[in-house]
This record gives C-alpha cells, structure tokens and sequence, in this order.
RNA sequence: GGAGAGAUGCCCGAGUGGUUAAAGGGGACGGACUGUAAAUCCGUUGGCUCAGCCUACGUUGGUUCAAAUCCAACUCUCUCCA
C-alpha cells in the first residue's frame, strides 16, 4: 500500500521521484481533493537541456497525465543572476540577448512532454523575466527583502560549499534565492500555484518561497523534491562519450539519445525505467526480473521508450534498427550520423587525421593522431594504423560511403557531397 | 584603509633557478576482458608540417647563459584587524 492516496504522489512515489516533501499529508490531501497547479524552474544557462533535467520535465508530465496543471517556468530574469546552490564558482554571467536565444530554443521540447493550452488542465509556459525584470530596486527591497535573514540565509547547506571552500560568493549571486523565493509567491498570486518542484539541491530555495509566502499572504505553499540522480557507479546524469546528453534534436541525433539509454549500466535499468519511461510499473516489474543478457533487451526497450516521447516513436524505432544493424548484424545502417565531404577533396585524397578531425571524433590532429596509435580508429571496419593513410574516393564502398569508427561504439559515415 | 596568505594543465594538487609540457590523484578518452553493462587491468590526456618546433604555470615588465620557480607593478581571491 501507498501512504499516498492521491494519484499524483501515489504515482511519483512508487516510481522514484521522491526526495523530499514539506508537508506531506497537507498536500496528499490537496492533490487529492482538487486541480493543483505547480512549477518547476529552469534556467536558460545553454541552448538546450540536457538529460538532467529530463527527471524535473518528467514529474511536470506525470502531474498533468494526473489531473493536475503544471508550469514550466523559464528563467529569464534569474538567468541574468545565476544559481549559486551548490556550485563551486559564479557562472559566467550571460548577455541578455544569449538569455532570449536560449529560451526560444529550450521550450521547444517542452511540447513533447506536455500539452500546453488555456484549458484548466492545459499546462503553461512563463517567464519570470515577465515580473522580475521590471521590479524597482527599493521598492522590492522594501516589500520583500525584509523579510529575508541573512543569518538564516547563510546557514543554508547549498552556500556552505562555497563558503566553506574560501570562494567568494558575490552579492548578485546571494540574490539568487531571494528572487526564486518572490517567483513562487508571484506565481502563487497570478495563477494559483501551490507547490514548487525541483532536485534535491532546489530545497533550500523552495523552502525560502514557502516562508516568503507566510509573510506575504499567500495560501499555504509547499515543496517537493527529487533525489539528485547519478548513475549506479556515481557519475553525473547527463554526460555522454560524446558530451552532454541535450535534450534538442539540432544538438543531439536521435540515434545518439538512443544510444545513451542504451548503455544504461545494469544497476540502473530498472530505477530509470520508473523515472523515464512511461511504461506502466507491472511492465516495468516483469522486465526488471531479467537478468543476465536478457537484460539488453530491456536495456533496448528503456531506449526506444526514452527516445520515443522526446523525438517521437518513429525516430526511436529508427534508432533501434540503426543500432542493431551496426552492433548485431556488424552490418551498414544509412542512418548512422554522417558528415558530407566535397567529393571533389574525396578525390584529391585527405589525411585520416583530418578527416576523424572533421567528422568531431577528435578535436585536434595531435588527438586523432593519438588514437590511431592506440588503434582505435577503422575505415569501413579495417583498423588503421599508419596516421598519414591518405582517404580518398577508391575508399568508398558499395554503399557509396565510407565507415569511420573509433572504438567499438562511435561510427560515422563520410558521405561524398 | 592596515597586516598576512594565495592564483599551476578539464578539476584537485605537488613543484621554489636548469634533467619540467610540469609529480600524484580524480575525471575523460582508447585497448583487453564482457553483454554496446559494471568491476578489474593496460595505455593516452597542450598545439603543429611530431625523432623537430611552438605556446603554456593570474597579467605586464625586469634580473639571469637559463625562471612556474628570483624582483617590481598590477588584477582577482581568502583570512585577521579598523
């Protein structure tokens, strides 16, 4: 049995993404008896997110799949500010118009996870640039800062590391929490709000919005976080071979997000089974029950689920049959990712330095040139050991392209263009 | 404003005149083993026209045959005092 009887924290709380809750039977009860709205922050510190915070999106599409009406809520105003909450050092302090050109291009993935509309269960888009960009200097220290304690603030554990560690943490920065503490009493005001999600490091912050709230008139608010992910060998969410794990099909190809599930480490399937897919838990169960190899299949099905509600259930299927044509039949799949190569230089020749240079599999020729010592690099499955081999059009094969790989998982096709 | 401490490669951190492209660790990448997993082991980890050259130890100048290492000024950070 579940100590939660509404749907909503029944549903998050059996699939893993309770951390922490202020109140918890206060907002069983809410959540259980009528329509909530909540929110969950993000800021528009690159151009896209990334897998990280895909658990945050996940619990916004749970909520409305619920009945209830999630806020996407995009940092333009505490953007220009930068969270200190557990960093080492101040973010570089981004311009205005990066800010604007990153919001355009997050939300657009947003769509994928919720439905937005003006409907009473129609999830919305805001940006608290709307409202925090416009406020008067002594007019909010005035109605707000009073209410904060800098004693109080300071003992919050998110600003010890910095403190502890002799950084500096400026003053803007300190600002931080104050600002996401008025967001959630603003948006308590305009819309309703009563619940503010967000990672576990978020705390400390939604508590600040809670107490604003007390002193500021607003209903009773509450808090609710998820448990800081990390995979089961203690690595940051997030971070593929290649990079970031972005949540943009512009930044990352389906086929790469695919392959980023796919290599899930075996701890972790199950756990991120509940959290990112949309299977139901009896399903997730039976699968979960497999071990050994059978667990790649599940492994696959984690992938193909993940992809599927991002880039759509075509994309996905797509990149399942891509990989196992390449990894399980050792076969050419065309939907690899591929570079263009003016045909003209094909013919001409270039060095294989070069080429895994332009393909991005190195960022330099003295890296290329390691890795073709450590032999890692194979045109059209042939390793390569000679690092001035020159590539050129007799290389293409049947198939009118040429395979270059580096190690056993990256491949890329060079296509003549 | 005064007194002290510090700034080293992706990160942490050694190094106080030459043998230092800079110990060690972490991370990352590659290889072996496997199951496109983990753990383990091995290798790599500034750039280039790569047995050679170039650029690098906060910034700028100076001392010296020779500086990350010595000197001066500057910038930033930390601690204590006012």
């Amino acid at each position: 049995m579940s100590r939660f009887k509404s749907d909503f924290l029944r549903t998050l709380d059996e699939r893993g993404f309770i951390h922490q809750i202020s109140d918890e039977a206060g907002l069983d009860e809410l959540f259980s008896k009528e329509i909530v709205t909540a929110y969950i922050g993000f800021d528009p510190t690159a151009p896209s997110l990334h897998a990280g915070s895909l658990i945050q999106i996940m619990m916004l599409h749970w909520m409305q799949q619920t009945g209830h009406r999630p806020i996407s809520l995009m940092g333009g105003g505490t953007g220009m500010v930068g969270d200190p909450s557990f960093k080492d050092e101040a973010r570089q302090l981004m311009t205005l118009d990066t800010i604007e050109g990153n919001i355009a291009s997050i939300k657009r993935v947003f769509s994928n996870y919720l439905n937005y509309g003006d409907g009473p269960k129609d999830a919305l888009m805001i940006n608290n640039g709307d409202w925090l960009r416009e406020l008067n200097y002594l007019e909010f220290l005035r109605d707000v800062g009073r209410h904060f304690s800098v004693n109080r603030m300071l003992s919050f554990e998110s600003v010890k590391t910095r403190l502890d560690r002799e950084q500096s943490l400026s003053f803007l920065e300190f600002n931080y929490m104050i600002l996401q503490a008025y967001d959630f009493v603003e948006l308590a005001k305009r819309t309703g709000c009563r619940l503010q999600m967000g990672g576990s490091d978020q705390w400390g912050n939604i508590i600040n919005g809670i107490d604003l709230g007390h002193r500021m008139g607003t209903q009773q608010l509450f808090a609710l976080t998820s448990p800081l992910l990390t995979t089961s060998s203690g690595a940051k969410m997030g971070k593929s071979a290649t990079g970031a794990v972005w949540l943009n099909p512009d930044m990352l190809s389906a086929y790469d997000f695919w392959q980023y599930w796919r290599n899930t480490e075996d701890a972790d399937v199950s756990r991120f089974l509940k959290l990112y897919s949309t299977l139901p838990m009896d399903e997730i169960a039976r699968l979960s029950a497999l071990g050994g190899s059978e667990i790649n299949e599940v492994k696959k099905i984690l992938a193909t689920e993940v992809t599927a509600i991002l880039h759509g259930r075509a994309a996905a299927e797509e990149a399942a049959e891509t990989a196992r044509k390449t990894f399980e039949e050792g076969a050419l799949s065309d939907n690899l990712p591929s570079i263009e190569i003016p045909a003209a230089e094909l013919e001409a020749g270039l060095g294989v330095l070069t080429l895994i240079v332009r393909a991005g599999l190195a960022t330099s020729n003295g890296e290329a040139r390691r890795h073709v010592q450590g032999g890692a690099v194979r045109i059209n499955d042939q390793p390569v050991s000679d690092e001035r081999r020159m590539i050129g059009s007799g290389e293409i094969t049947g198939d009118g392209v040429i395979k270059l790989s580096l190690g056993k998982k990256k491949h890329i096709l060079v296509r003549p263009a």
